[in-house]
DNA sequence: ATGGTAGACCTTCTA
């Protein structure tokens, strides 16, 4: 079982990127982030044609969130309990056994902006919401752009980056809140290497320079945990014509 | 201090 996840940039855009790397990755489930597609244009036909089955919730320009699955989605959620947001960034599923929870977390944009305080309120409200998806589903998974370091490691300049947007103490302590909810970092489960990212900014040849940020992650509960066999950032569709920002992460499993 | 690039919209916003 293989588990991944990829912020695209734009389905529209990325289509391609999406098909190839299903053809050569396969993964069981994914999750996408910032489709930038209104419902009426998800490509539903050309997702099918490749074998999975979707679920998405998305709106005009930003955000937009989508589960892709070889087997059926159960259960499917948009909307939590406290948080009446038109912007379209969460999406729960449940396939098979597994629940899964894909996030795109907002951005914040710099400590002190009406977004950054946006960025905290969200990730109070989607960690209650975690948490009674935790007390439900033994086997969990919490998925996505975080938009947040975990920490120094994850940071290609944390020196000069400091404290300074996805590394203050406020969003780690929200991150944090949603670990202690009872899920694990899988990456951090098989290396405690520096320097390893999923995001690198399109400007200043960011990438050929490796600088860049983790900011993907998987995130697994006690069950999940002890069946994870790997988990993974692939560089490859980085390298690719018109990439992504972001590289797609996946985890797998002994299921 | 600022800008660099990319995507989508409507020439600016978001990242």
């Amino acid at each position: 079982m293989k588990i991944a996840s990829w912020n695209v940039n734009s389905l529209k855009v990325r289509l391609p990127h999406l098909q190839q790397w299903l053809g050569e990755a396969a993964p069981d489930i994914i999750a996408l982030q910032e489709t930038k597609l209104t419902d009426d244009k998800f490509p539903v036909d050309e997702i099918a044609a490749m074998g999975y089955r979707v679920a998405y919730s998305g709106q005009k320009t930003y955000n937009g969130v989508a589960i892709l699955a070889r087997g059926e989605l159960g259960d499917v959620v948009t909307d939590i309990e406290g948080l009446d947001d038109p912007q379209r960034r969460i999406l729960a599923a449940t396939v098979g056994d597994i629940r899964v929870i894909n996030l795109y977390v907002v951005n914040g944009k710099a400590l002190g902006d009406e977004k950054y305080a946006y960025k905290l309120h969200w990730l109070a409200k989607v960690r209650d919401f975690i948490a009674g998806e935790m007390a439900k589903h033994p086997k969990l998974v919490v998925l996505g752009d975080f938009n947040i370091c975990r920490d120094d490691r994850d940071v290609y300049d944390a020196a000069a980056w400091g404290e300074d947007i996805f590394c203050s103490p406020p969003e780690r302590a929200a991150l944090q809140a949603i670990l202690d909810t009872g899920l694990h970092d899988s990456f951090r489960l098989f290396s405690d290497e520096a320097g390893l990212f999923s995001w690198w900014d399109y400007r200043q040849a960011a990438f050929r320079r490796n600088m860049g940020l983790r900011i993907d992650l998987i995130l697994i509960s006690d069950a999940l945990k002890a069946v994870a066999t790997s988990s993974i950032i692939d560089k490859g569709p980085r390298k690719w014509e018109q990439p992504s920002d972001h590289a797609p992460v996946a985890l797998e499993l002994n299921l």
